[in-house]
DNA sequence: TTGAAAGCGATACCAC
DNA sequence: GTGGTATCGCTTTCAA
């Protein structure tokens, strides 16, 4: 079933054809309505792969994110998807799972595909393969990592003044024994929100006691984290997790243990995923904008072309804190 | 950048070079060596769309849902995708977020893009579209509606006997007084889930009160719609809600209006997504293997293709009340 | 307003 | 082993 089945059925050529199926050029009315009528019958759908060889163009924007089960790289999506679709767009999205071998069958996935543009909102991004997309003079937006450039644009946001601003917080809620949970330290933009938070902690250096622990990105790995971080010995009065969704076990294995949040132990999360506010207590936490980051995206990829085809640009976000019930005065304090 | 340039870089004919890319016939080693090393050099990554086309095979199976953003679709396409990458497909996704023209237009994109197969994960699917779809003629994989066909395929949840399930269960605890949380009740499988309820409570007519409410399906609506259930005076021992993810909502409204779970209302969820774990406290559900289904939908539309392609095939799925800290022995009972 | 024909970038069959 | 070429389904000049 093909144009050239339709062009047949309505008696005109496959050009005419084509024509009133793109709405280009011009088509008598009466012939028009023909191949309409036609396409109807047949049931006939355009090959979009056809279509966009034919065309030199993709309606296709590719989305490579880490983890797409933590609601924060799902949320970016579906922004993206939203404003692609009301564009006439369509995203293909890839999980890596933070591994660096997938992350670059992506890349190449997404090039093969010939994208018209493509989002990489990942943590495990490394120099080489960034060096490799940007001499594809295609339109890519990064998160977190690279500098603007022909074609390259970047959304950062300042996760490090974010974790400041939690570190702060809680500071002067009295804590002086903080504990840092986080993930995949050996990733560098994951171990730089680790060495956000020692940054921050430095500033009370003697002060503050701290520790670290790291685990799966998961609402289990937050859960594994906090009981190896316990179980060394550690007694922290507040908790830094780096999201909101290893958060969410954080404070189950805190609730198992007995520890009221945030009388025994306050805990603060990141992003602000809707999640974070039907946890029980609601959670601390600081908020990404991710509906704002897939808009920008799109943004980025799609309706400013011109403007971004010659330098790139940057989009910086500055998170803020949103202090809910996780959270509270030092146990000594009250 | 196309397999001209790489052939004429590596001095062999356009048919050389595909021999070697697809290691399909016999090629002179040392060529091969040139050309790889043209593909190489060059940064060459053949075109999909070109690929599919000439081949006249996709290598991507699509995928519709409901709502990605509740775990229990998100879970069936991440297991879709595992599988279909371990098997070089990938997967393109569309979410119709339960509206119908969505659904109908995303059905026409994955038909645009001559998937290899289609599964279709929704509530709101309707006769003629599904009418259409089956005229196809090419793989598909519903869930939860129609029967199998050449060349379609279903996997049926026995969603009644999880309802009934939960419902004996809470009896037998003592509960007399129980409401149903559901969600778009104007979609017929949704409907359905509803009238499961229906259905399992009649068993015990005159000896058990019962209601039911309806809003979005997300932790929003689940808490909206206990709003309402709660402030129409009905005083519940025990809630059944339609799935984990509006029961996250759920909890939280009993949990601000100071009614202790299960103490004073027991809450039963449907999915037991990972999060009905790391709920407070932990959510008793009926388990539907959401892995399971995602392997079988790709068993379907992929591997047993002879099978298939005569007589479709129906895969059934028995669901598992699975207690946990959420509901208990009704209050009067105490 | 319409049709013929040249690509788009690959695959695959058929010679040599 | 290797090269030529028809073909996939469509878009897009260029003429008529």
């Amino acid at each position: 079933m093909n144009l050239d089945d339709v062009a047949r059925h309505a008696h005109v050529s496959i050009a005419t054809a084509s024509r009133v199926l793109n709405d280009t050029g011009p088509v008598k009315n009466s012939t028009r309505l023909r191949v309409l009528r036609a396409v109807k019958s047949l049931r006939y759908h355009p090959n979009l792969q056809a279509r966009s060889l034919a065309g030199g163009k993709s309606q296709t924007l590719g989305m490579i994110v880490s983890n797409l089960e933590n609601p924060f790289f799902l949320d970016i999506f579906c922004a993206l998807e939203s404003d692609a679709h009301r564009h006439g767009y369509e995203v293909l999205v890839a999980n890596t799972d933070y591994q660096p071998r997938r992350l670059v069958s992506s890349v190449h996935l997404m090039m093969g595909r010939r994208v018209a543009g493509l989002a990489v909102i990942v943590s495990e991004m490394d120099p080489s393969l960034m060096k490799e997309l940007m001499e594809q003079n295609q339109p890519i937006v990064f998160y977190d990592v690279g500098a603007p450039a022909p074609n390259i644009s970047n959304i950062r946001v300042n996760y490090e003044k974010g974790i400041q601003k939690a570190v702060e917080y809680l500071y002067s809620m009295g804590h002086r024994r903080t504990a840092f949970v986080g993930h995949h330290t050996r990733l560098t933009p994951l171990l730089d929100r680790k060495r956000s938070f020692l940054e921050a902690m430095k500033h009370y250096n003697g002060k503050v006691e701290w520790t670290t622990a790291t685990e799966r990105d998961s609402p289990e790995g937050g859960q594994l984290a906090t009981r190896q971080l316990l179980e060394s010995g550690f007694k922290p009065t507040a908790i830094i997790v780096v999201n909101d969704f290893m958060a969410l076990g954080v404070l189950k294995e805190l609730r198992e243990r007995g520890l009221h949040v945030p009388k025994d132990v306050s805990v603060t999360g990141y992003d602000n995923i809707g999640l974070s506010n039907f946890t029980c207590p609601p959670l601390t936490t600081v908020n990404i904008p991710r509906a704002e980051i897939g808009r920008l995206a799109f943004e980025a990829l799609v309706l400013q072309k011109d403007e971004m085809r010659t330098q790139g640009r940057e989009f910086r976000i500055n998170p803020e804190l949103i202090v809910r019930e996780s959270s509270g005065p030092a146990p000594s304090l009250l």
